[in-house]
DNA sequence: TCGAACCTTGACATAAGTGTCAATGTCAAG
DNA sequence: CTTGACATTGACACTTATGTCAAGGTTCGA
């Protein structure tokens, strides 16, 4: 598919589906004429950098992770794989966590800080109920 | 306290938290001579500010949520709390939900991909034991 | 009192992610 | 064949969060 129908789908624009090519994030193929051809497959791994970018994170940790993100990853490439990349996996993995800690911290205590507001208001104003 | 200890307390710099100051998300008060002057209780928000920062979130997102998050919330203000800002905080409270659990599913993918990595290692090199 | 170390404001610079526009090429339908 | 929709690259601009630097004022120890 060409990329505008890509960007459509994936509820984004072309330029950032540009921009994320050029980052290495997805490939695609060119035609006879220059125009690039993207597969089923760079639409669902779009849908997964828009999810991630939308939840905070840089391109450069997506690049990181997204090997672990293919769907039905039946063939995992085990060749190639060193320590090292074992390593960063692993260290990217307990950012997220880290993160997950800081935000699901706050969230709760947002949602306390509005239970109270709540309280306080069913308190004083024990109207429609 | 000062800029400098503040910044060097906070684990950050003094631009920052002029930056912070700018946006509305920390206040000073201002001695004879123009030095901004700092308590404890702003030095715990910076460090607040700056996990939420590293978290992902933006300083617009911190504003909105940071009288949530003030840690002996005691005297809770419930004057010109509008409806409005309960389903502002509210709004907020969800999408650092949808955040959550965003990162958790990647961050499981992650994780399991690292798992079979290791299981895969275990099986074709079974040393080190 | 002098200099080092700190503060002030203001400006300019950067990186990331995105918008937008221009000049141009391609293609399909009328 | 022309027109309109879509593609290409490249450039410029913007926002956010940050670094850095300059020109000046303040404080403090030697």
């Amino acid at each position: 598919m060409r990329i505008g129908e890509l960007a459509a789908r994936a509820g984004t624009s072309a330029r950032q589906v540009r921009y994320y090519e050029a980052k290495g994030l997805i490939t695609s193929t060119r035609g006879s004429n220059n125009y690039r051809d993207y597969t089923e497959t760079t639409l669902a791994r779009v849908r997964q950098i828009r999810e991630l970018l939308n939840a905070g994170l840089s391109t450069q940790l997506i690049l990181a992770i997204l090997p672990c993100l293919e769907s039905p990853r039946d063939p995992i490439v085990f060749e190639g794989v060193t320590p090292e990349t074992v390593a960063a996996l692993q260290r990217e993995r307990d950012r997220l966590s880290d993160r997950i800690d800081i935000l699901t911290r706050n969230r709760d205590a947002v949602a306390e800080y509005l239970a109270e507001l709540q309280r306080h208001a069913r308190g004083s104003e024990p109207a429609d109920s």
